[in-house]
DNA sequence: CAGAATCCTTATGGATACTG
DNA sequence: CAGTATCCATAAGGATTCTG
C-alpha cells in the first residue's frame, strides 16, 4: 500500500474515497485499530498482527506516517533501537469515523452471525 | 471485488475492518456514494463513472446486494430490460457511516491541498 | 530491534466481444 | 438495456534472507 499525499481533485466528486484511500487495505485498518489504545513500537505491533510480515508492515506505516495519520519517533536504548508510532493530533481526528465504522461492522458481524457474539 | 457474506470472526478483534471490506476498493465507495442520491439503474452509474466496464460494475454490484446492503429490482418496460438498484433499508443504516466517511475526506482533501477548494 | 532487499503469488481491476 | 464470457495488466500482499 502507497500513500496518497495529495489526492486527486477528481476524487472531490467522491470525498468518501479520499478517506477509504487512506484507511483501507488488510493491514492498514488494523494498524490504526491497534494503535487507538495507545502508541506501540514496531514489534509490538508486528505480535499483535500475526500474519504479517516485516516488509508489509513498513510499508504500511511508512504510508501512514506520510499521510500524516501516524507520528514516529525513535530513540536509542542502550544499542537498541526503538521505535514507536502513534497518532498524530491530525491523525487523532480520524478516530471518531474509526469508531463509526467499528460500531457499524460489529453490529453488522452480530447481524450476518445470527447473534452469536455476546 | 467479492462479496463477504459472513464476516470471518477473526475479524472482530477489528470490526472496523469488517465494514472496509464492505465498502472499500476503487469503485464500490463511488457506486455507494452516488446510490446516496437516490436509487439509479446500470447504465445510469455506468455514465456516472466514466472509466469503469460493464464487468466490473456488475460486480460490484452483486456484491453489494449479496451484502444486503443494496437492493435491486428489475422491470420490463415494453421489450426493454429496467434494472434499478438502490439502498435496502439495512444499507440505510450505513448511510451516517459514508458520511462520516465524505465529510472527514473533504476536510482532508482541502487541508492537503491548502484549502484550495471553496 | 527495526527495518531493507529480493523474489514470488494472487487479488483486483480493465479491454473487448458477445447475448438474453 | 443489462448484463456474460474471456483474456490480460497491475498492484497489493507474502516469504525469505540480510543489515545498521
Amino acid at each position: 500500500m502507497v500513500s496518497t499525499p495529495v489526492p486527486d481533485p477528481k476524487m472531490l466528486d467522491c470525498p468518501a474515497l479520499v478517506t477509504i484511500q487512506l484507511v483501507s487495505g488488510k493491514w492498514k485498518t488494523r494498524v490504526l485499530w491497534h494503535l487507538r489504545q495507545g502508541g506501540a513500537g514496531f514489534g509490538d505491533l508486528r505480535r499483535a498482527m500475526p500474519g504479517i510480515s516485516a516488509k508489509v508492515l513498513t510499508e504500511h506505516l511508512d504510508a501512514l506516517v506520510a499521510d500524516g495519520l501516524l507520528a514516529r519517533t525513535e530513540s536509542l536504548e542502550g544499542k537498541v533501537l526503538h521505535t514507536r508510532y502513534r497518532f498524530s493530533d491530525y491523525g487523532f481526528t480520524l478516530i471518531p469515523v474509526l469508531d463509526a465504522l467499528g460500531s457499524w461492522g460489529l453490529n453488522h458481524a452480530e447481524r450476518a452471525a445470527g447473534h452469536r457474539f455476546p
